[in-house]
DNA sequence: AAGTTCATGTAATTGGTTACATGATTTC
DNA sequence: GAAATCATGTAACCAATTACATGAACTT
């Protein structure tokens, strides 16, 4: 499948960067989607490398520290943009822990169960305004083609999930008090 | 993590299975959240008796075809109990290969990208209306400590989960169309 | 001077998918 | 008789995490 490869050629089309940077925008925003650690990500630039779909050119920072600055080459864009235009069936199943656990919340006691709902309730509702507040700096009515665009839609669907998510924890924590 | 050590543990608790009847459950309700295909069932349900937590009995169907029917030993389930009481972090990402690609749309042509949004659209307004119908057949009004009640936490949670995909396709198709 | 961030890599292990392999049972 | 489903396993490979390893630059 080679996904983190596209997220990679993705990042380097938008502008270029080291390894280093590109492990840092999977803390950011795309982090909500996609993600993947430092050694992951500089073997995945060699393979690239080898496979001529990018290049890089060494900067020096500060007086001696050299930084691998990546960046696109067209073997590279082409191969993007094939898998950019690629409808794909969607996927079946994002795996969550925690919803697995609910699943089996009947082997839970009730005080305790209220306790891991509101624990993962106060987790989401800081996530949820993390990413409205960033929603506040964002273009509201970013232009097409524009990378602002990309910015936000994942953005929007982040809050959305988010959204969903402590709904459900806020009707499953009432449904605990409710039921028999 | 051994997470799906403690997925079959709480679909043991539940009742007695074989490998198989394992794998069909991953392709229900609780596929929504977590999945695995037999080829990782087996090598675990070998290692979860190897550890003492699960033992089996052979039962035989039809003339000779022997079914392994594996059930709980009392360390599987203390262990299973102990597991569901843990309060986790969230977990940071849940991967999305199709969100991954919107945030590089700039690099999409917009008919295309409308089409592409399109496709996720029909097939997640295909998946909720399933999970819908789901609901239907459902008990609205399940007992504390009861499976139905596990049953409902989840059903409900991909509900939210697939409405909020869907709102935000519909907003996003929307968005391409009104965007300069 | 100490602590944090910048910066790049490799090794070992775990988790998960795809493919290989076989055969009985049920349904049409 | 053919096709779908039931049933159990292994092997090879790919994806991802954790741990190991090092050192420069910046901030306090």
């Amino acid at each position: 499948m080679r996904t983190l490869k596209y997220a990679i050629l993705g990042l380097l089309k938008r502008k270029p960067r080291t390894g280093y940077d590109i492990a840092k925008e999977f803390k950011a925003e795309l982090g909500n989607f996609w993600r993947a650690r430092h050694s992951q990500i500089y073997p995945e630039l060699k393979r690239l490398l080898e496979e001529g779909l990018i290049e890089y050119e060494i900067e020096i920072a500060g007086e001696t520290m050299e930084k691998k600055v990546y960046n696109l080459k067209p073997a590279g864009e082409k191969d993007l943009i094939d898998w950019l235009n690629t409808d794909e069936e969607m996927v079946p199943t994002a795996k969550d822990k925690f919803r697995l656990r609910m699943y089996f919340a009947s082997n839970i006691k009730r005080e305790r169960l209220i306790e891991l709902l509101n624990s993962q309730l106060k987790q989401r509702q800081d996530k949820l305004a993390m990413l409205e507040a960033k929603m506040d700096e964002q273009d509201r009515d970013p232009e097409f083609g524009s990378k602002e665009f990309g910015d936000f839609l994942v953005l929007e669907s982040a809050i959305l999930r988010e959204q969903a998510y402590v709904e459900w924890l806020e009707r499953s924590i009432r449904r605990c008090y409710i039921a028999k």
